[in-house]
RNA sequence: GGACAGGUGGCCGAGUGGUUGAAGGCACCACCCUGGAAAGGUGGCAUACCUGCAAGGGUAUCGAGGGUUCGAAUCCCUCCCUGUCCGCCA
């Protein structure tokens, strides 16, 4: 949720930062939040004017009572103001309920820093390793996956539908090593703490973190409950303090979780939908940071480099670029997105974002913390990174890794967890 | 799913329809006491919104939402959650 104060005290600027997205719809939207808040307080203050009133007039009921004299004339002229009160406070509350759901819509705002224009003006930060050169034709994951018999696409299909991979043996044995893997680089090397945490949630957790009200297409729906299963692990571990007034000694907090995150991908039909590259089901291991304000700059430069080890330990080439304001998602204000080579499809794919949300997951789920003992207390900041994501993960590993013969080399960090340092086709 | 018992501030916990935003305690903060600390003493200590240059003033909030009433933490209804027991179940 965006800063409604802000965007009173400020409107030029607050449009201005706004625009940088690239979503004209925007501009219309602040007006009409502008103006219901201006009807708002309007009725607020002839509300509480009549309900000041009504209460001494009740005081002096009271007052009367206990000296036991008749109070009867005060209570008759009470009875009309009560219903005027009554009608007061249904058309405040509409107007509240329209100014509410309109504010959710706004985007937070974007990072100053951040790149004007959209995806074609993200900007490159650095990168790290050498793509491999072959002496022959590198192989797609698909083809290498089912020559090693590691996933059977055809049957997810059969089970679920397109875009639900379904693993086999070393194939699936690979997944829970790279959870294991990369649990164990978060908790004992990075000091997060993990969570295993709910994978359907309720309607205010996913308004929390941002994914509703404005991208209910996005999630799956668990009718006839009114539970989601979640499309990340940050929406229920970002959730795990929402309405709570965080001890100042607790932050910051970091958490670490592994979970399958379920997507609908309502608008990517089509797009690369080879293999697993997009799907539907997948598991991904997420970093979530709960800091404070002033430190949440240098907190974003540490979480990403915490994603960004595991593809150094997993001597994975990948390169960090900058989201430019137009490419940044709703709740961001920057995102980094980590991309990781894969010789195979020969492109760059993202395995992680790298998100810093600023104080606009922290209004939403109210999620506040006190600087000091006797201070008010202060919205907090998340954070967020994936680190990382498995399938995109176990493309890189299987089309960098190939050799001609059709194996596949596994990393020395990774091969005391998958128990083979190479995995070779069956005859 | 059924039957009881509950949901009150950062935490615990009292609360007869009317100076109860809410006793008391813990925690926390300041001061006193001390060489320093502990113990003890005194005082302070909810949140949001509105209004005001400010001091301040106002409104709301006792799980959520309705209702009764001049007035609800307190009475009634619905829902959610927790505990205990029963049933079912991996």
């Amino acid at each position: 949720m965006i800063d409604l104060k802000r965007l009173r005290q400020d409107p030029a600027g607050s449009r201005t930062s706004l625009m940088r997205r690239g979503d004209p719809s925007v501009a219309t939207a602040i007006d009409s939040i502008l103006e219901l808040d201006r009807q708002r307080r309007e009725f607020l203050v002839r509300t509480e004017a009549i309900k000041a009133e009504r209460n001494a007039a009740s005081d002096e009921v009271a007052r009367r009572k206990r000296a036991k004299e008749s109070a009867a004339d005060i209570m008759e002229g009470l009875k009309s103001s009560g219903e005027e009160v009554k009608l007061l406070d249904i058309k405040l509350r509409d107007i509240e309920a329209e100014l509410d759901s309109l504010a959710l819509t706004i985007p937070n705002f974007p990072d100053e820093r951040t790149p004007e224009g959209d995806a074609s003006a993200n900007r490159l930060i650095r990168s790290w390793g050498q793509p491999p050169a072959f002496d022959f034709v590198a192989r797609p994951h698909w083809e290498l996956g089912a020559s090693l018999r590691l996933f059977d696409l055809p049957a997810g299909v059969k089970v679920a539908g397109s875009g639900f991979p379904l693993f086999t043996g070393m194939g699936a044995k690979l997944g829970r090593a790279l959870a294991s893997f990369m649990l164990d680089l978060h908790t004992s090397e990075h000091g997060y703490l993990e969570i295993a945490p709910p994978y359907l949630v309720n309607r205010a957790t996913l308004t929390g973190t941002g994914q509703l009200p404005k991208f209910a297409e996005e999630v799956y729906t668990c009718s006839p409950d009114d539970l989601f299963l979640i499309p990340t692990a940050e929406v229920p571990v970002t959730n795990i303090h929402r309405d709570e007034i965080i001890e100042a000694g607790a932050l910051p907090a970091s958490y670490v979780a592994c979970t399958p995150c379920f997507r609908r991908e309502a608008f990517s039909h089509g797009k690369d939908t080879r293999g697993l590259i997009r799907v539907h089901q997948f598991d991904k291991v997420e970093l979530v940071r709960i800091v404070r304000p002033e430190d949440s700059v240098a907190e974003h430069e540490r979480i990403t480099t915490h994603a960004e080890t595991v593809l150094q330990r997993l001597g994975l080439p990948y390169r960090v670029v900058e989201l430019a304001a137009g490419d940044t998602g709703f709740a961001s204000a920057r995102t980094y997105d980590i991309e990781v080579w894969a010789a195979g499809v020969g492109g760059w794919l993202e395995v992680s974002s790298s998100s810093t949300f600023t104080d606009f997951q922290a209004r939403r789920a109210n999620m506040r913390y006190r600087p000091s003992p006797k201070a008010k207390p202060e919205f907090v900041h998340t954070l967020n990174a994936s680190g990382v994501a498995f399938p995109r993960t176990i493309i890189a590993l299987l089309e960098n890794n190939q050799a001609a013969d059709g194996s596949v080399r596994v990393p020395d960090a990774l091969a005391p967890y998958l128990g083979a340092d190479r995995l070779t086709p069956r005859a």
